[in-house]
DNA sequence: CTTTGCATTAGCAATTTTGTCAAACAAATT
DNA sequence: AATTTGTTTGACAAAATTGCTAATGCAAAG
């Protein structure tokens, strides 16, 4: 069996299909393009990965599980709930600076299918509604200490997911060439725009 | 001349336009279904708007002017610094309301086209430009007089942008039919997310 | 060294989508 | 009423895009 060759292809074009379907979307997608990217005859694509749309299906679900397990905060840590929290938002910066893509990938993508909408909901609904309870608990008991303002965990959630993912939003729009890795002036850039998101959203739900 | 007849069939054909490309850009979006929409034969659009590429662009010029006009902000009041971001929230959280698939439209067929990310830029840079400098004056006699914290003026607008644009997202997310107005209840929802929005922001810059 | 099984090639078929056009039509003007 | 002007119809052409397949190649197993 010819097992490196399968490998090399089939993998390519996988490869091949996030990057473009993550930068054009599913229907801006064109698989003559994913197959010229990947290398290989456009036949090939379908041989190995049946329709665009079982392609396309393949990376959202690799990036909703992505997305999934990212969720999974480290909010079980025995520090302060400040710590908590200032170590969520770092995380969830990081996070994005990885993958920059992700947040309008997905959000394209289920607004224009009602099928992965539905697919979404299952999936984080619960996820986030356990999130929640956990934090309104723990929220409650701060809010009484004086420790932080009155305010509910949906909107502080809501919050960090939006100052972090829109701090990065603008060199994404702007940037011409899409994958590029940091350099160093960059990261220290990025740096202090995290450092700003935590000042920010502490300040924020300060008393 | 026969005007009136003209005049429905060329524009309901731009407003099914509108409605197509914003929810579903234009790489999603069927000149058929654009005509089947506005319930004139296919032929038509292109009789009275060109390609698929020119009617499109008259949408999205008109969007782009929209935006355009609402970044003249409310902020030459004769009112105090905090008071002036008060109101710029709220003014920005309304417009959103007004048009909640503005934003994503923008962002995503800009990224999607070289040549409209140019233009956006020279429509966006100078005025973006005049209103950071503009802030930058009288935040930095704020910020001396210790009326907010030492924050820079692009960080400000980043934040009461993405606060105000992604308290919105999730209920575009999930909301099944795409136009509909707010009843009553919807719209105390609204009242109190903006409240929210406000008091977070203004904690966020707090000394 | 032949067979077997999968991978690759290259071209073609099918479908979808966009764009065009001549003929029919309707209203206003003369 | 005839002419003019612009609109609508309905079909069709052209292009783009996806999907299929028969022939070919290649490497491992028998």
């Amino acid at each position: 069996m010819p097992k490196d060759r399968k490998d090399t292809s089939e993998q390519a074009i996988l490869d091949a299909a996030e990057e473009v379907f993550l930068t054009k979307g599913f229907a801006g997608a064109r698989t003559t393009e994913i197959a010229k990217l990947a290398g290989v005859y456009h036949g090939m694509l379908h041989y190995y990965h049946g329709t665009k749309e079982e392609l396309f299906s393949k990376v959202f679900d690799k990036k909703l599980q992505l997305l999934n397990h990212a969720f999974s905060f480290a909010l079980e840590q025995n520090i302060s709930f400040i710590e908590k929290i200032k170590s969520a938002i770092e995380a969830h910066f990081d996070f994005l600076l990885e993958n920059p893509k992700l947040p309008l990938f997905i959000i394209n993508e289920v607004m224009a299918n009602p099928e992965r909408k539905i697919m979404f909901k299952k999936l984080f609904a619960p996820k986030i509604g356990k999130i929640l309870t956990m934090l309104e608990k723990e929220m409650k008991e701060e809010i009484e200490k004086g420790t932080i303002r009155n305010i509910s965990p949906a909107d502080l959630l809501l919050h960090i997911g939006s100052v972090n993912a829109t701090s990065i939003l603008p060199h994404i729009i702007m940037s011409e060439n899409s994958n590029h890795k940091w350099n160093k002036k960059e990261l220290a850039f990025w740096q202090q725009k995290r450092a700003e998101n935590v000042e920010f959203v502490l300040r924020g739900i300060s008393p």
